[in-house]
DNA sequence: GGAAATTATGTAAACGTTTTCATTTTTGAT
DNA sequence: ATCAAAAATGAAAACGTTTACATAATTTCC
């Protein structure tokens, strides 16, 4: 595979008869040149097929028209499809979307940040929860950075999600209107923020409709589906058992579906089972996951918005962007059983 | 968010007390450099938070140690997984992971492909089965490029992935050793490789187990669950019904559970569904999905290295790397009924 | 102790752009 | 026709590295 060396700009210039400058500027202030000239080095352009060198382009403008999406599992498809529409107006106002995935390990996150210490990119779109491991070392030397879905609490950086404990209470709500009184939280890892700031929703939303917070019913998980069926073995292993399961999301609601059907019980007739995201396979469940949808999409492209509004200099406010959350009500909750199951 | 000016390599040849040479020299080939002097350089990196800038170093190395990914939908599971191999040598290499999601969409691909010529990435993994939009115009300027999971046909790219018609054949000789004679094909979209391998063999096990193949059996869907449930609605009104389902990957088996759930049949009592792929989910399902699991990280793997091979110039051994797949069987197939279908 | 070989360092060119500034050409007004 | 202003172009510097080559310092060997 023999590769022609690239032509460069100053082929072009040779070929059209100008210099290199009237080529550059050709390209990217056409109305700074006559038209004539503009016509030869076009057509000079289409018969090297010149591309410009991005490495020069970057070096010299020091802005490499890349920004860095760092996730901490691109295989989740929560986060695919935030990635979706961070792509969508990246591509959309010239940028490109560099993807890095963290696993929420420190070195990785590290090698990561670098990336726009190097130039590589112009600034970070965090779906980590965290300032990247390394961060505090450069604060100096911090690029612009949007925090998406989670909140990054210690620190003052720009935020695009949702009102999570807004969606919990919607959720939980939602059970408590189909007759439920004892419900169960299943959380994400505890030190999460999406987990706490969901149970303090759940928690208010039971405390408005006058029931009691019952520390038995919640159970910490870790926002895999292995997560949300061990949650249903730990608490099967009690007497009081709930009637209803809020799960931090739907692959843990996912979980603990699984769970109950192995165990031969019947969703809803049973117990009733709502989560949070409205992940794409939720709606293949047996039943389909009732749920708090997320707009991902808009999520990704409100926080690419930002991110990029920063990038440019525009006048960004400053402070968080909440996006809307809506109860999708499908298969898996409805009425609890007439009979109490405490008194069995 | 004032930032302080980063530091060049000047600043810590003029702190070291050295050239800017012997910087470059003590951070790329530390045994060219005196132990004393390097320690310098080491500690006036460390002071001045040095850190190279990746673009000069790509303008004048010409390498921009980035690989490109291009894919048709990174919010798909399949792909993700690849992704994730793909992106572990790299990183372990001290490559990047340039993911470019086209959609299959010609504009975006032609995008992509010049991020090779305009030097922002060394080479290209395509998992779209096709060369990008735009790359016979550049024949000659074409970089480095392997193709993944989707072979390539027209050309001679390097390809990784698994033989697909050997998982087909698997798929359908467990249908046969069940008891099934009458075997549904639930193909990919028509022109797909993929579609096609798979097509092969499912025919050729259908022969070699000594059954001839009815093609008012074997219905184009699209890869996806939709695509599935259609199928299934397309072929009941039909007389002539299959006892079970051989789907081209794993997302339309869901759609054919689904489909088949909702009509109210049983699987596998009444009919066995079989899949492709195993992604993450398929063992979520009622029941969780027989299908014929492919090594996806492996691929990534593979495909990653032999990437970067080529790109350092190492010998590669052209042709294909194909890996083996695996029969995954759980609960969604069984024997066929005794009664005869056909006769009601 | 001195020449030869080796090792360490520095100088400067090159990578391919963009942009400032100076210069030339064109336009328009008189 | 002349001149001023405006428009178009070119020359050259700058972006921050790496590396070939030249030179300086050190070691080795007799």
């Amino acid at each position: 595979m023999k590769v022609r060396e690239m032509a460069t700009i100053e082929d072009v210039a040779r070929m059209a008869g100008v210099s290199i400058a009237t080529v550059s500027r050709a390209i990217h202030h056409p109305g700074k040149v006559a038209e004539t000239t503009r016509k030869k080095v076009n057509a000079a352009i289409a018969k090297t097929g010149f591309t410009a060198n991005a490495m020069a382009q970057s070096l010299r403008s020091k802005s490499s028209k890349m920004i860095l999406a760092m996730v901490p599992d691109i295989s989740n498809t929560f986060f695919a499809n935030i990635l979706l529409g961070l792509e969508a107006v990246a591509t959309r106002r010239g940028y490109g979307l560099l993807i890095g995935n963290t696993e929420n390990d420190p070195q990785t996150e590290a090698t990561y940040l670098t990336y726009t210490r190097s130039n590589k990119a112009d600034g970070i779109v965090l779906m980590t929860g965290h300032l990247p491991f390394g961060a505090a070392e450069v604060r100096q030397h911090l690029p612009p950075i949007v925090a998406a879905c989670e909140e990054i609490c210690e620190e003052s950086v720009p935020f695009v999600g949702v009102d999570n404990q807004h969606g919990a209470r919607t959720a939980v709500h939602h059970l408590v209107e189909l007759g439920h009184r004892r419900i169960a939280y299943i959380s994400g890892p505890p030190n999460n923020i999406l987990s706490s700031e969901r149970r303090a929703g759940y928690e208010l939303a039971l405390r408005q409709s006058g029931l009691t917070v019952d520390p038995e019913l919640t159970l910490d998980g870790d926002f895999s589906i292995e997560g949300g069926r061990l949650a249903v073995e730990r608490l099967f292993i009690r007497d009081a058992l709930p009637t209803a399961f809020f799960c931090a999301n739907d692959d843990m609601a996912i979980g603990v579906l699984l769970a109950l059907s192995q165990r031969g019980y019947n969703v809803p007739g049973d117990f009733s089972v709502i989560g949070f995201d409205d992940i794409p396979f939720s709606s293949c469940t047996t039943p389909p996951l009732t749920t708090i949808r997320q707009p991902r999409r808009l999520i990704g492209e409100a926080a690419m918005t930002k991110m990029l509004d920063m990038v440019e200099g525009k006048p960004v406010r400053t402070g968080a962007v909440i996006l809307p959350v809506e109860l999708i009500i499908r298969g898996s909750t409805g009425a609890p059983r007439e009979i109490d199951r405490e008194s069995d």
